[in-house]
DNA sequence: AGCCAGGTTGCGG
DNA sequence: CCGCAACATGGC
């Protein structure tokens, strides 16, 4: 376990592992925990306690993203003002794809609690045990084997079928995530809703969170809630004209203004 | 009890 | 291209 002190200029970590775009982080009295990093914030000081490299880190959490520029390029409106300022510091996390895969298609008609409890699930049946209690995230070659009543156990519903094609997929090299990192995001996302259970919600998380593909906009019922409020005069308009709407209006930091979006649309609760 | 949740699919128009 | 119901699970 190797120690690490960043300095982080803008930068929050609360907002970052809270605003629902990763799903297996846990608070605790001594900050944060997932299965192989322990990170806290002091100040302007993010504190990291992992077996990664350094560069992993500042990686994962995106360190090298310029915020302030790009909060200039989405700054578009109130609404985005507003946001920004409550979430000063969140940044997007770059994930493994293939958990980032995989979890995204738990988050299909789903709540957040039933789809962390689902790759817990997951983790617990078909994961490696790092050291007591903690999991890994399976590997494709172990939920490939795995069978439709044993993956029922992880109480996925509808989703087992569609995993399993996937886990296949990718263990026989017919699905390479990694290699559509090097395809821009139009044929990144063709690829990937060729894979039963992908839709347009599902290839845009994955591109946003895993593929660095920052331009992509997911339109959750909570995007799409935000949207036709406050841009279309309440209008009901299709995800399709969302998206388009996004792409122009927002531009290639479109996913960054959707993270924002999404957080402030989700906390809002009550809140008229 | 019925509706909804970070949707997708397959169907009929 | 559009809208629509079904899909498994669980919370309110």
């Amino acid at each position: 376990m190797k120690t690490y002190q960043i300095p982080v200029p803008t930068f929050d970590l609360d907002h970052t592992l809270r605003c629902g775009q990763v799903f297996r982080w846990r608070e605790s009295k001594d900050g944060w925990i997932d299965i192989v990093i322990k990170a806290k914030q002091e100040g302007d000081v993010l504190i990291v306690k992992s077996n990664l490299d350094m560069e992993d880190v500042m990686s994962y959490f995106r360190l090298s993203d310029d915020l302030d520029d790009i909060y200039k390029h989405i700054s578009k409106d109130e609404v985005m003002n507003e946001a920004i300022a409550r979430y000063r510091g969140m940044r997007l996390i770059r994930q493994e794809p293939w958990e980032c895969l995989i979890s995204y298609l738990c988050s299909i008609n789903n709540r957040i609690p039933q789809i962390e409890r689902m790759i817990q699930n997951l983790s617990t049946y078909f994961g490696e045990e790092i050291c007591d209690g903690f999991y890994s995230f399976p590997s494709p070659e172990r939920l490939a084997e795995a069978t439709r009543s044993e993956l029922e156990k992880c109480k996925l519903g509808f989703r087992v079928d569609w995993i399993l094609g996937i886990a296949k997929k990718v263990c026989d090299g017919e699905l390479i995530l990694n290699q559509l990192r090097n395809l821009d995001y139009q044929n990144a996302k063709e690829m990937l809703m060729k894979i039963d259970g992908v839709g347009h919600k599902v290839a845009d998380c994955v591109l946003l969170y895993s593929l660095d593909k920052l331009e992509a906009f997911p339109v959750d019922v909570h995007i799409r809630r935000l949207t036709q409020r406050e841009y279309f005069q309440n209008q009901e308009v299709s995800d399709e004209i969302i998206r388009e709407w996004a792409k122009g209006y927002f531009g290639d930091y479109a996913g960054y203004a959707q993270q924002y979006l999404f957080y402030y649309e989700r906390s809002r609760g009550g809140k008229r």
